[in-house]
DNA sequence: AGACCAATTGCGCGTGACGCAACGGTTGGT
DNA sequence: ACCAACCGTTGCGTCACGCGCAATTGGTCT
């Protein structure tokens, strides 16, 4: 491991929650300001850190291309567009991608709602793995075993009535969620939204990613919400079938 | 200057192109293969890496978190959303905003067209100055005095007939810019496709951002493609508004 | 004008990052 | 089935490089 760039990454988390000034970052590094102000040098060449003015540092544009550029290989994501823009467009609402990477699901891609209640998300941000739809549709994708393993090593924090708090509930969830083909969270990451997740798959039917669709309660009930699966369905087959998956077989 | 720093941003770089092997980013670092990997354990501890399969390493979700954490806090981003989705579904057209940072101009949000020819481009990537709508717009904003620096600092690549490859047919054209109140891109960038941009103004009149709208020429001809710069306006003043802007006055 | 605060520079010390060489696991070829 | 070639990984000795201290500059507020 080396020091110096493990240093420089921390002061970059450090930024990413909005610019800083040399010494609140020396402090949160626990590091001389003279370190930091080295790294932040280097960092800056690479335009990986810019000056806000004389005292504030921020998070710079290389950030956004080699993101950007990153996701924009992820071929799932460019294969099943048309088919989520066209279900935000005809449902008009938050239309979310998510994969899963390395233990953890992750946002690759979002279309906003048309409403003005939304959801707070991001691209990029994390997936709670026991309360969201996409989670499960992608951990339910999963052998057995190697969803007991995801079950055992979640934190089950209770974020709402509904949240899923025992790896018991969570796997008997998983096994419906397989059989059923989408997933739902009854609210069960915040109160007033709930949200329905279905695979998308690749050539050889695995999952690659999940989509799913998210909506305020106060807009759509329980029910209405359930009414969105056909679409949500018919949506994530369309971006199937992009991603070379052959129906039915 | 930090070495080791330095080297891992570079690596950063290389795997932007996508997936790399140690070999590959070690010839193309100019360093020891070993220092390669310890660069790389402490950029996956951080997430900033991932390995692939075992010779392969991509990037990591870390870096889409962070740029898209950064992104978020752009407040013109945030405020100038629904004006530019709105003329993005209003015209069925590629909308781009953009933004001036450090000497370069970045495409900070893109809403893509329904069509299916459709200009290439990302959020993060960088405008070429002397021959964007977007650019030139930014540019257009700056006293005289520092107009004529970016102009005298550019390269004028020719990647058209119609790109403008002087210093001084550049200044010409940034005070016509200036003038008019929105700027065009004649296919100086690429010979399918053209623009139109507009400024996007902040609480005192300064120029925060640009809009533009992107069309292939075989969807719309030059007069079609003017015959947007109403909408444009229209929707770069709603944006203005949104950032504190105050009309008139 | 003076005092204060934060960013910046110079410098000498010591550590941690470096490249080498040897190892080991996997792949592909005969 | 064996071997060869390749690539990732490990251990180690060396010295460059990154480190923190202390002093200086620059900028702002009273």
């Amino acid at each position: 491991m080396s020091q110096s760039l493990d240093r420089a990454l921390t002061l970059l988390d450090a930024l990413a929650e909005g610019p800083r000034t040399l010494d609140q970052l020396a402090e949160h590094a626990h590091v001389h300001k003279t370190t930091v102000l080295r790294l932040l040098r280097t960092l800056e060449a690479h335009r990986f850190v810019q000056r806000d003015d004389a005292r504030h540092y921020r998070l710079g544009t290389a950030l956004f291309d080699l993101a950007n550029r990153a996701l924009d290989d992820r071929d799932v994501r460019r294969a099943a567009e048309p088919a989520l823009r066209e279900l935000n467009e005809l449902t008009g609402h938050t239309v979310h991608l998510a994969s899963y990477e390395g233990g953890e699901v992750v946002y690759i891609d979002k279309y906003e709602s048309r409403h003005h209640v939304r959801m707070y998300s991001r691209v990029g941000k994390r997936a709670a793995l026991h309360c969201t739809a996409v989670a499960k549709v992608l951990v339910a994708a999963f052998p057995e075993p190697r969803r007991r393993e995801v079950a055992g090593s979640i934190e089950y924090t209770r974020l709402t009535a509904n949240t899923i708090t025992t790896a018991e509930a969570y796997l008997a969830e998983l096994a419906a969620v397989a059989e059923r083909g989408y997933a739902v969270d009854d609210s069960e990451h915040e109160d007033f939204i709930h949200c329905v997740g279905a695979p998308v798959r690749g050539q050889r039917g695995e999952v690659l990613a999940a989509v799913s669709v998210s909506v305020p309660k106060i807009l759509l009930d329980y029910d209405g919400l359930l009414a969105l699966v056909p679409d949500l369905l018919r949506a994530a087959d369309k971006a199937s079938v992009a991603c070379g998956w052959t129906p039915d077989r």
